[in-house]
DNA sequence: CGATTTTGACCAGCGC
DNA sequence: GCGCTGGTCAAAATCG
């Protein structure tokens, strides 16, 4: 199904792209942004800071398959990005897990993958060198 | 028949 | 206050 020459290009590290990966940027942005969220912690329901791990993969397909069930809630294309980007959900009741996936502008054949949340639950289909890289680059960014 | 995808509309946050 | 962008939901359509 998908290819096996995923190779992770780098975390959600700080992309010096201004233009081109406003998206991108836009996520880890969204991470460290504290202005807006310090303003809010009092009063309003407190956002729970879900961990983020974005990271890119070089494949042809979009859907990279890591073993778990995920269904599509939605797509939309972003700014200074001719491909959409596509928003997931894990099938798994309990496990509200988000996930997104969008192309690079520019370089198709690069996919950027962001998780949002973690999983309480093993994986469904064994067997899959894939869920085991993810597993191991399970980062926590001190946000 | 059920689960999932697809597309549009709606809403919220931020910038100006 | 309005407009823009991004994110989510919902109903219909489609696939197996």
């Amino acid at each position: 199904m998908e290819d096996r020459s995923c190779q992770v290009l780098f975390p959600c590290s700080s992309s010096s792209v201004d233009h081109g990966l406003s998206g991108d940027q836009a996520q880890c942005a969204a991470e460290t942004n504290t202005s807006s969220e310090a303003e809010r912690h009092k009063g309003k329901k407190k956002r729970e800071r879900e961990p983020r791990f974005a990271f890119q993969t070089r494949s042809q397909v979009d859907i990279l398959d890591d073993g778990y069930r995920w269904r599509k809630y939605g797509q939309k294309a972003v700014k200074n990005n001719p491909f959409p980007r596509s928003y997931y959900k894990c099938t798994q009741e309990g496990c509200r897990v988000k996930k997104q996936v969008q192309r690079l502008s520019g370089d198709e054949q690069v996919v950027v993958t962001t998780y949002q949340g973690v999983h309480t639950h093993p994986v469904d289909k064994p067997s899959d060198n894939f869920h085991h890289m993810l597993t191991q680059m399970h980062i926590f960014p001190p946000f």
